[in-house]
DNA sequence: CGGCATCCCGGCCGATACTG
DNA sequence: CAGTATCGGCCGGGATGCCG
């Protein structure tokens, strides 16, 4: 069994079925993008199409491994597609779908949100950090 | 050492330091609230303030101990507060603080995005499947 | 009521090596 | 270039039980 399953590796990167995600929209939202690395892709992928190295590069920090787990997750939710070209060096792109366009404002306002909250954030988890100290003997 | 630590019970629902969120804030967002419980909590919350019990009936599927940590989590980061009101049969009220109010609507948003999109998702994932199967026994 | 401590498992994810 | 295979660690998180 060498060929491609649907546990690629024996994981996929999401729940392989949606199980359980039940009467919670958000938690559907986070199932599908909330993983580390999804989200990500799917905003460097906003900007236009994308080869897997690009996004190998673009990414900061993701393994192959990792990027092309996501990759056919998002694939395989309709929400990225995966255009093979045969050409003689192989080359591979891949774009987002309609589904996105309209998460994408969303998105972007959450990340305009942690720019904003990020320094409070930051503040509070310190000053909380400070009050809960000494109970641990270094 | 039987009392609070900061790793309460080996893990803490979210990076301890946030430390290479890097320069994503989407990452930053999904590191607070993108695990299983959080989002969840902050909508409860979002009608009102809830005692510990309430969230626990409200969120479905919860467990004490995840609810514990995540809200412990979510006090951390100053996205919600903890208020312990000395009577009798122990009273814990919980609710959102001011940081939060700007992230509701994105966060309604994505729901409801989950909510419209939810059925093509399915759809695609079905024939995802169905064209890629039959390279796993069974 | 509102937790905390312990056991334990499954899956995320990184590192590394091999392939068409 | 664009993956795939395998090993292994770590941690999220469920089940259970005890405590003030």
């Amino acid at each position: 069994m060498s060929q491609r399953n649907t546990a690629v590796t024996g994981q996929a990167t999401a729940s392989p079925d949606a199980p359980a995600a039940a009467e919670c929209p958000l938690r559907e939202v986070l199932a599908l993008i909330g993983d580390k690395w999804s989200a990500q892709i799917l905003v460097e992928l906003g900007d236009g199409p994308r080869r897997f190295t690009q996004l190998e590069r673009a990414v900061e920090g993701i393994s192959r491994r990792m990027l092309t787990l996501s990759l056919r997750n998002l694939e395989r939710n309709g929400l990225v597609t995966r255009t093979v070209y045969p050409d003689a060096p192989p080359r591979v792109e891949y774009a987002t779908t309609a589904l996105i366009e309209d998460i994408r404002e969303p998105l972007e306002a959450l990340a305009d949100w942690a720019r904003r909250a990020g320094p409070s954030i930051a503040t509070a988890r310190h000053a909380y950090d400070n009050s809960h100290r000494g109970k641990n003997p270094c």
